[in-house]
DNA sequence: AATACACATGAACAGTCATTCATATGTATG
DNA sequence: CATACATATGAATGACTGTTCATGTGTATT
């Protein structure tokens, strides 16, 4: 009843509250693979057109090398699947969702920006 | 009509199919503060109640100091707002709208960590 | 005004990460 | 089977970042 009770016990019972370690740790790993500008150019090209390895790296203005090793850690977190065709593989977003959720990111962004 | 052709030109206009370098730089950036695990407990708790410095500490088993640079980087990206009240700030989330960015991402984390 | 409390800031250190260069694997072509 | 092409992998390095320790700033209390 007391709102000062109800907060103590919010602060004691924090870590209940919140997503166990091993949860928030597979939410963070995703986070921070799309706060690499890199990843992130990669990813925004994947949501325009399903495109190889070395398109990306023309596109992108980027080293072949460095593409193959970004898309590696996309792949692992399964944002993105990769399929052969040929000598050539073709990527993909492994999801739709995460161009939303870019395009809300990028709102608050802007809007954030605007305000100051 | 060449799907050839269409693909070709896609590649040579990927960069400006996807957002310039300064809107990527303050998306990414965002992304980047999220992809820390200390930094998205503080964000989860403040979801769950507005709460002062020491509480955050407190409750989430971190050092003052800790808490307090980690809340400069959040609030130097407006993700939260800090407002004076004594010697105590309170900090609340400066948007709602994270969490819900927040439960989208884990939705998806959960999924393809289950389909593993 | 002096002391205690809450928070912020700065320097420093250890660990992490993005990029590059070199090379390996895999696949088609002649 | 040899060569060329597309992608992947490994090692090395320079830059960045999270955390800690020490200290500074701001605010209340006596």
């Amino acid at each position: 009843m007391n709102p000062e009770l109800d907060h103590e016990a919010i602060v004691a019972k924090l870590n209940t509250l919140i997503p166990p370690e091993d949860e928030l740790g597979r939410i963070t790993a995703i986070f921070k693979a799309l706060g690499d500008p890199t990843r992130a150019r990669i990813l925004y090209a994947l949501g325009v057109s399903k495109l190889s390895v070395g398109e990306l790296a023309a596109g992108l203005d980027l080293t072949q090398s460095n593409v193959s090793h970004q898309l590696t850690v996309l792949r692992e977190l399964k944002l993105v699947v990769g399929t052969r065709s040929g000598r050539n593989v073709h990527y993909q977003l492994a999801d739709k969702h995460i161009i939303s959720i870019f395009q809300q990111v990028a709102a608050h962004a802007e809007e954030s920006n605007q305000a100051e």
